[in-house]
DNA sequence: TTACGATACGGAGCAGTGTTCCGCTTTGTC
DNA sequence: GACAAAGCGGAACACTGCTCCGTATCGTAA
């Protein structure tokens, strides 16, 4: 039975263990997806990626915006703790960025589509996309100053405006096989090298 | 049979008369569709209004953004007769700009339709935007002026201003009853008012 | 005017998706 | 170990996009 705390409000009923389990393996499933198929991905692709019904989806989440916004949470979260291990466990610290831009890119599918499932929500929108900021600039700034360190690339750029010339590259990437996005970060990515000695 | 031309090139046919009946019955209903119902409207609900079957509207716009570009360029022609003809037959400048404007707000709709449902050709886009901006603008700065000859508006008011103000208000319409962005242009149109002597 | 082929039309039917609902399973507690 | 509550899965339903083809209509040439 669960506890009744002494000032008698509602007791915190404590999850029950799948649950929670299936939640995780819900968010990151979802992440996968939008990646390949975009947000508007069929419900079902997920549930069966994730190997759950449809059922455990809506009751998680009831709309695709509160799984869309969850999933944002999630990878904003993932990316920025992603920054540090990658730096501690790549060759380079260039090499670490670029693992981390990847990881970066992922993401912006999520965050692109977020506009669209929070259309009557700019308000929401705003909070999520400062946090988004607060979180991943630092990150990111981490990163470039381990590479200026290292001498792979040239100083003077700075990670909110890298990470929003990424943002753009990425955007209307819908189903249009002339355009790859990941193959122009992979371009900007290499302007920031320090010239080779000839 | 249809004549051929002397260059030989291939005879354009004349389209019979129902089917240029029905195309131009499609786009009217649509637009009223896409006002009520925004541009995903079911294309039953298209054909049902304009009185066809659903292979007619495939035939006429095998895609849904046919659909909406044959649409916005028939509202922007519309728009931009109904300017004059509002004019001579309105009571005032003043009323006939507030009923062109009105027009224009259920233009809108589809002009931001259009942003979704050409998502993979920016280029079309453009083209289309700057169309509107070369056909709208002097329709909007002639009733201006005509108001602010009639002395019921204030002058200093651009025409391209007023409308991109218009515009923004429109954002974002879907489906919060919380936000009627009608009421809002009715008080933006309030304020271009000249003050009424006391 | 009539007859005939080309053109266009309507809407039934198929396939895919969102969403609900309820019988069954798992979990936590006593 | 037993029991109630919480959670799960997926069949079933509703709605939509899109295709296909038998039928109706139109334009033309005789």
């Amino acid at each position: 039975m669960p506890s009744t705390s002494p000032s008698g409000e509602v007791p915190a009923r404590t999850k029950r263990a799948d649950a929670v389990r299936n939640q995780q393996t819900l968010l990151t499933a979802a992440a996968e997806v939008f990646v390949t198929s975009g947000v508007d991905a069929p419900i079902r692709e997920i549930a069966a990626r994730a190997g759950v019904g449809m059922g455990t989806i809506y009751r998680h989440f009831p709309t695709r915006a509160d799984l869309v916004v969850a999933v944002y949470r999630h990878q904003v979260e993932a990316c920025a703790e992603a920054g540090p291990s990658l730096l501690a466990a790549a060759d380079s610290p260039f090499a670490a960025l670029r693992q981390w831009v990847d990881l970066f890119v992922d993401f912006l599918v999520t965050k692109h589509g977020l506009a669209n499932a929070l259309q009557s929500d700019s308000t929401g929108f705003e909070a999520l996309h400062s946090y988004f900021l607060d979180r991943l600039v630092p990150v990111c700034a981490q990163l470039l100053d381990a590479a200026v360190e290292a001498d792979e690339i040239r100083p003077g750029t700075a990670a909110y405006e890298l990470m929003r010339g990424i943002g753009n590259l990425c955007v209307g990437r819908d189903s249009d096989p002339r355009y790859d996005p990941r193959r122009l970060v992979d371009l900007l990515l290499g302007g920031l090298r320090r010239a080779q000695p000839s």
